[in-house]
DNA sequence: GTAATTATTTAGACCAGCCTAATTTTTTAT
DNA sequence: ATAAAAAATTAGGCTGGTCTAAATAATTAC
């Protein structure tokens, strides 16, 4: 298994996730920023070693042995994001890089004694939730966007649906992070933006941000 | 900077270091356990990036360049090494092989907050010398063999000679380790053998093995 | 239903890094 | 000093993964 297997595999699962059915082999020569006739070389190898299932013009989806081993990676690139962040000190917006290099570590017995050394976090710093060593994700939270927020009722962000620097990096300016505990003060139809108290700050959420905040319910306090 | 760029940039620091002078072709290539017609192409290549001197017959050798990126390669090595034994609990004869991947990691950052998150430790667990930033080694510390203990001396196990997984999977079955204290109990000129004392315990020392251990002088206790 | 557009594949090439086989250069032995 | 041995290099080829340019297939527009 290659670096480069592992990212296409990592890729498709993704694009897999989001829009539901295959993976078009346009949609993964742009989220490896390569070209078509590349992935169509690929796809053709991986097809070939059972990892993906490649039907032109329909999409590419995983075998069961490729999501295996796509959910590998996953797991590896959270926990050691999760490592950056927890102990190392890193913002969570710097990790992604290099967790995509270490992701490439091979050691199913580094794997496990990271995860327990870790405290067998179930999320990532992002708030992803991390595989376990069978590949299953832990259950689902029931979180809603900020957009639906209510008065009265107290939030925990938990997770964002946008992981990209640029979001990343606003967050931090807003002074947003994950475990934030957030309150609703007013809401503003006009542009659907509102207003939320984080502690003793008071943030303004435009539209664009609110829609990439989950939040869960969280204890009053 | 590839892999191989760093694999062989270190195996030619590591050869320069016992050996005296240059590194022959042939030696690096069986060190890296590969040919010497490809070892040719590649100090081709190193030469003409200005990594290394190379000169047929003679040897090559590291140039400035080449040598202050051989130390951060060993840099990482190191401290990955400590992490893996320290904070996740590896045995250190299991760990050459992860560190020999993890110590590709591209991210000087990382390597600092590492180093840090390890409280700045200047030996690896092998008893190896940690470059610092700048690669500068830690001050030697006056090492003997074990072969020339002298009685009424306490003694410190402090690093090895050998480290291939032989000799480590050796000394884990005579319950030694970086650290041990040790006190001489008894030579034995006829085969140059000796036996010490270890805590409770009589460990018996072949001469292949004293040769391998290094020694200080520790506080009696 | 034909034309235009979009998606995909093929053909041929490149690069890093490795290989084998053959050859050349240097060193050593006698 | 010459022959044998050792060290190094060259020539040519392979693989994985990428590329460009050209060709083909499917979809969409009208």
């Amino acid at each position: 298994m290659s670096e480069s297997t592992d990212n296409y595999l990592k890729a498709i699962f993704a694009i897999s996730q989001d829009q539901n059915e295959g993976a078009l082999t346009t949609v993964i020569a742009s989220r490896l920023s390569t070209k078509a006739s590349s992935v169509t070389d690929m796809l053709k190898k991986l097809d070939e070693q059972g990892l993906v299932k490649h039907r032109p013009y329909y999409g590419t989806s995983l075998t069961s042995k490729g999501r295996k081993q796509a959910l590998r990676v996953i797991r590896k690139h959270r926990l050691w994001e999760y490592f950056l962040v927890e102990k190392l000190g890193f913002a969570w917006n710097e990790v992604h890089d290099i967790a995509e290099q270490l992701e490439h570590i091979e050691s199913d017995d580094l794997t496990t004694r990271l995860e327990a050394f870790l405290g067998f976090p179930k999320y990532d710093p992002h708030g992803d939730p991390i595989p376990d060593d069978a590949g299953n994700m832990p259950p689902d939270r029931k979180t809603i966007a900020a957009s639906t927020m209510k008065k009265a009722e107290a939030y925990q962000l938990v997770a964002v649906t946008d992981s990209s620097n640029l979001f990343l990096q606003h967050m931090k300016n807003l002074n947003l992070s994950i475990g934030s505990k957030l309150l609703l003060k007013e809401k503003y139809p006009f542009d659907e933006s509102l207003t939320v108290t984080s502690g003793h700050s008071t943030i303004h959420l435009t539209k664009e941000v609110a829609a990439n905040l989950l939040l869960i319910k969280a204890a009053k306090k």
